[in-house]
RNA sequence: GCAGGGAUAGCAAAGCAUGGCCAAAUGCGAUGGGUUUAGGGCUCAUUCCCGUAGGGGUUCGAGAGUUCAAAUCUCUCUCCCUGCACCA
């Protein structure tokens, strides 16, 4: 058993002795690579393995292929999750202290919690220890945390930059709001964590002819508006006059509140509900005159309070008239008019597919003509929970016509309903006959902690504009020469480069940097981190020379970064001298142009895209970013790993239990780069299991010897250089799974069948085992260290190059005869197995097999025949002269009922599949209780069998004694 | 609703871009054998169905199509997952 612990530290100590991942700029390539800084309001468990060290095995890749890699790490620590961790501590919130038991927190420090700046600083040391004991290649001369005053310099910076190219504008966005606390609701602020849902909603204007006020009817669905039969309100509720952008409305009281956070809302009068119930109103589709109905389910705090009725299409709204039908509600004659149909096969018109698997397919409506009507009856709608019903059929209903659904009236007849809607809403907005609100669309309603519902606000604040034409274009003209990893999230970040726009920029809680606008706020937190890989180098330049915070002007960065002005001016302006501010902008320009991010997929759609904004929106075209790698995340035996779980492995203790390299290699190569990894502790000990047999292999190279070369070890070499080959565009692919089949799962069972098949080339094995190592040095670092040493290398294999593949060495016949050996074992066993079953052999054992090699001619005569697909041809062909016709022509005609399908094959050298199989003789006589093998060509062999012989598949004659 | 992704054998998961060496890698599980035999570790074999010689049959969510040939291409459908803004 190999002690990890110990190899792990004494490794550690050692790259740390030599510097070796400390680099300043010299005369090689640079490559820096950034992973997304972590957020320190929790301890690192074994899960962010997967991140860091797909991060830091690419760096250590790109090392040995001969780059100047800068892997620099920094700590997170803005926004308000730090504070909220701060808050529960004071509050001695039980499950939190829980939590941070599990990661060995302990209790003296779990109480200085309460600070803030504690937190950080505490974790921040946490997960540096974590990270060294993972044997990350970092730089952690860099380290910084984003809530420090020199970073928060920076990014003041990165501000004024937005704001000076016109990025940052103030806006109006419609948020989720609580009326109490007069503050932003997101989905943390509400009970039982619901995402508040804003949708907008149209308000269709019916005028009341009398008075010229309108009916403000908020629907989803205006393209039903050729169905309207009447209007609905609450009659016991309160409702205003109340005038909007110069027109008057009737609203319910309660709406008139919400919406004056949407709108100048002036109330003129109020008055009951009951009152509007005389009253008439005109739809504006077609100028019918409508009545104004009580409606039970009309909700005062819904929208506007006032709703229009189209009961072919509305469960609600039929269920509603039939009630006051059956109170005798005094009403006129109205017609139920269908405006959608749904089409269903060529059967006409049909309810449509869901329905259909609600009532088991018996189901034929009664009243197709309306089928709010045919939905009800189809879900029993006598059934006593009358409403859930209806509010399921409702659902149902509008999915399917929302789907399906066909205009079947009106001036967008024949078209898709969804299409329609569009048109009509865009028709209806135009002629000032609608106007659109937003309101908070969960089925539910939404309410904030303190207990207030949660409404639709519009706020007016500042906003980075992501959605600017210039920058826009900026970006899509730049995107596509960035490198993707996997290359198939292109897509997705094409689309998300469409569809980003405003996003607020300033938070009115939570730590970071003071936003410059505005007073009182501070810098949104995803924000302040788009651009900060910048800040890695030159930050532990201004820290060595004990550079003051108010010395960072933004002169300084203005010259290190964009190279405007000059090293004396930033001097005279700052006091920093032009020495250091020169080293710091000639760090920054060394590295910053050949740099690879990296994070989990939870960022594309934020933090990724931003960083790709900020970069091209502020930073020279030299230093945009050039590439982008995003990896998966980790399950823990089947399932997601989480706190709530309790599956939580704090990564200190994930090492001490598993060992550093084991766990970092089933996290990294154990699933495709953009999948999910299962981690599972069988996965581990069978890498342990590797380690030891590689282990034992060098130790058993002392007692090998060198000697001429044999099939066997041709085979070898040939493996090993297609491996290094394979390996080596798979790495540059990042992909590290493939990559690592070949390198670990792969060259493992290749040495294996070496040593099986009597391989014993001392010479050989060691050049296999150095190239392994090698490439293994790249995940398992301190493993392949030891190895390294144990080859009897004194040089650190961190600082070793890769190895190159000597595709002479690539012999495609060998490996084909080793396949073929392969294959040939299988048949003979298959054979031997059908053939036990007679009775002549019964209580017998195979005495003897003879394998007969297919003559020379016909895989010559095989490939001819695949080319011309003709048989005629092939047989007056005068390089098969010499070949008897009968027998030819027997051989090809097998052939020629699949001749289409069949696929030109490699044709070997004469004579060395057979002497292959002879070398192989012992080896495959092993496998068959020592039965005699001989191996023959066809031409020799006596055997009646021998003419069956195939190109790549040799004959078999078993016998019996 | 909008946008993206997915459906492969008991499970997990490759392969589909460039259709044919795909009954379909690999891992787990299961079954049997070996190992001075501990139901552990390691190791070998088997793991869709049938088969008295290396063969045949039916498979890759469902259906249709293109093709000599489809898990792979086209279309339609069904079902699942993820994100959607003040939240890091």
């Amino acid at each position: 058993m190999i002690d990890y612990r110990s190899i792990e530290q004494k490794w550690q100590k050692a790259w740390d002795d030599a510097k070796v991942f400390d680099p300043e700029p010299d005369e090689r390539e640079p490559f820096m690579i950034t992973a997304a800084f972590p957020y320190v309001n929790a301890p690192q468990h074994i899960g962010h393995i997967r991140t860091y060290g797909t991060t830091d095995t690419y760096a250590r890749y790109k090392r040995m292929q001969g780059f100047n890699v800068l892997y620099p790490m920094a700590l997170h620590a803005t926004g308000t999750p730090v504070l909220a961790f701060a808050k529960r501590i004071a509050n001695k919130d039980k499950e939190l202290i829980d939590e941070l038991r599990i990661f060995h927190v302990a209790d003296d420090d779990i109480m200085r919690m309460s600070d803030p700046e504690y937190i950080a600083s505490y974790f921040a040391k946490e997960m540096e220890g974590g990270m060294r004991a993972a044997g990350y290649s970092i730089d952690w001369r860099r380290k910084f945390i984003s809530i420090e005053p020199i970073f928060s310099k920076f990014v003041e910076w990165q501000f004024y930059k937005l704001k000076e190219k016109g990025y940052i504008t103030r806006g109006k966005h419609p948020i989720g709001w609580c009326t109490n606390e007069k503050n932003a609701v997101g989905q943390h602020d509400t009970r039982h964590d619901v995402q508040p849902e804003i949708q907008q909603v149209t308000v269709v204007k019916f005028k009341d002819p009398s008075s010229g006020i309108f009916f403000g009817c908020a629907t989803y669905r205006p393209e039903t508006l050729y169905g309207v039969t009447n209007i609905f309100v609450n009659g016991k509720a309160r409702y205003v006059i109340a005038n909007i952008d110069g027109n008057r409305y009737y609203l319910t009281k309660k709406a008139a509140e919400m919406l004056a956070l949407q709108f100048n809302i002036v109330i003129e009068s109020e008055l009951d509900g009951s009152e509007l119930l005389s009253k008439k109103a005109v739809n504006p589709i077609d100028n019918s005159e409508v009545p104004i109905l009580p409606g039970f389910f009309v909700k005062e705090d819904t929208g506007t309070g006032v709703v229009m009725s189209v009961p072919a299409h509305a469960p609600f709204d039929y269920v509603a008239l039939e009630r006051l039908k059956s109170e005798n509600y005094p009403m006129p004659e109205m017609q139920y008019k269908r405006v959608v149909v749904v089409e269903k096969g060529g059967d006409g018109i049909g309810l449509g597919r869901s329905l259909s698997d609600v009532s088991a397919g018996q189901a034929k409506a009664e009243h197709p003509e309306v089928p709010a009507l045919a939905y009800l009856e189809l879900l029993h709608a006598d059934d006593k929970a009358i409403d859930d019903v209806v509010e399921f059929a409702t659902k149902l209903l509008y999915r399917e016509e929302s789907h399906w659904g066909i205009m079947d009236v009106g001036e967008f007849k024949g078209m898709k309903e969804p299409e329609a809607r569009e048109l009509i809403k865009a028709k209806l907005l135009k002629e000032g006959n609608a106007f659109n609100i937003h309101t908070v669309a969960n089925d539910e309603p939404v309410y904030c902690r303190c207990g207030t519902k949660v409404i639709v606000n519009i706020v007016d604040q500042w906003f980075i504009n992501y959605g600017d034409k210039k920058w826009k274009d900026l970006v899509k003209g730049m995107f596509p020469h960035m490198a993707i990893y996997p290359e198939k999230l292109r897509l997705t970040f094409d689309n998300l480069i469409d569809w980003i726009d405003l996003r607020a920029a300033e938070r009115s809680q939570g730590l970071g940097t003071k936003f410059p606008f505005s007073e009182g706020h501070i810098i949104e937190s995803l924000s302040d981190s788009t651009i900060y890989m910048c800040f890695y180098t030159f930050v532990h330049i201004i820290r060595a020379k004990d550079i003051r915070v108010d010395q960072l002007k933004p002169e300084f960065f203005e010259y290190v970064i964009l190279g405007s002005g000059g090293a004396d001016a930033v001097e005279s302006a700052t006091g920093i001298d032009a020495g250091t501010v020169n080293r710091c902008r000639e760090s920054f320009e060394y590295w910053y142009k050949n740099t690879s991010r990296h994070s989990a997929p939870d960022l594309v759609p934020n933090h990724l895209i931003m960083y790709i904004f900020n970069h091209v929106g502020i930073l020279r075209k030299e230093n945009w970013p050039k590439q982008i790698v995003v990896n998966g995340f980790v399950n823990y035996e089947g399932e997601k790993m989480s706190k709530s779980l309790g599956n939580i492995i704090p990564v200190v203790d994930g090492i001490e239990k598993y060992g550093a390299d084991p766990l970092r290699f089933i996290e990294i190569a154990g699933a495709d780069l953009d999948t999910t990894t299962e981690f599972s502790a069988d996965g581990v000990s069978s890498v342990h299991a590797r380690n030891s047999y590689i282990l034992e292999s060098i130790k058993s190279l002392s007692s090998m010897k060198s000697k001429e070369l044999s099939h066997i070890d041709y085979w070898l070499y040939s493996k090993l250089n297609s491996k290094i080959r394979n390996a080596t565009s798979h790495m540059e692919g990042i992909s590290l799974k493939s990559a690592y089949t070949e390198i670990y799962y792969n060259s493992i069972n290749e040495l294996k069948r070496y040593m099986d098949r009597g391989g014993d080339n001392g010479i050989v094995v060691r050049e296999f085992l150095e190239d392994m190592v090698l490439m293994l040095a790249p995940i398992m670092p301190h493993v392949a260290e030891e190895f390294w040493s144990m080859l009897g290398k004194s040089t650190l294999i961190a600082k070793e190059r890769w190895p190159i593949a000597n595709d002479s060495m690539v012999n495609e016949p060998e490996e084909m005869v080793e396949e073929i050996i392969d294959r040939t074992i299988d048949d003979i066993k298959q054979s031997i197995e059908l053939t036990a079953k007679i009775g002549a052999n019964k209580e017998k054992r195979p005495s003897e097999i003879k394998i007969i090699i297919a003559s020379p001619w016909k895989s010559k005569a095989y490939n001819m025949l695949v080319a011309r697909k003709n048989m005629k041809e092939v047989m007056e062909n005068g390089e098969l002269a010499g070949v008897d016709k009968e027998e030819l022509s027997k051989f090809l005609s097998q052939f020629m009922k699949r001749i289409n399908m069949l696929v030109a094959r490699t044709e070997l050298e004469e004579g060395l599949l057979l002497r292959a199989f002879v070398e192989a003789e012992e080896y495959i006589s092993d496998k068959f209780g020592n039965a005699k093998i001989v191996a023959e060509s066809e031409k020799d062999s006596k055997s009646a069998r021998a003419s069956r012989a195939l190109p790549e598949k040799p004959s078999i004659d078993i016998l019996w004694d």
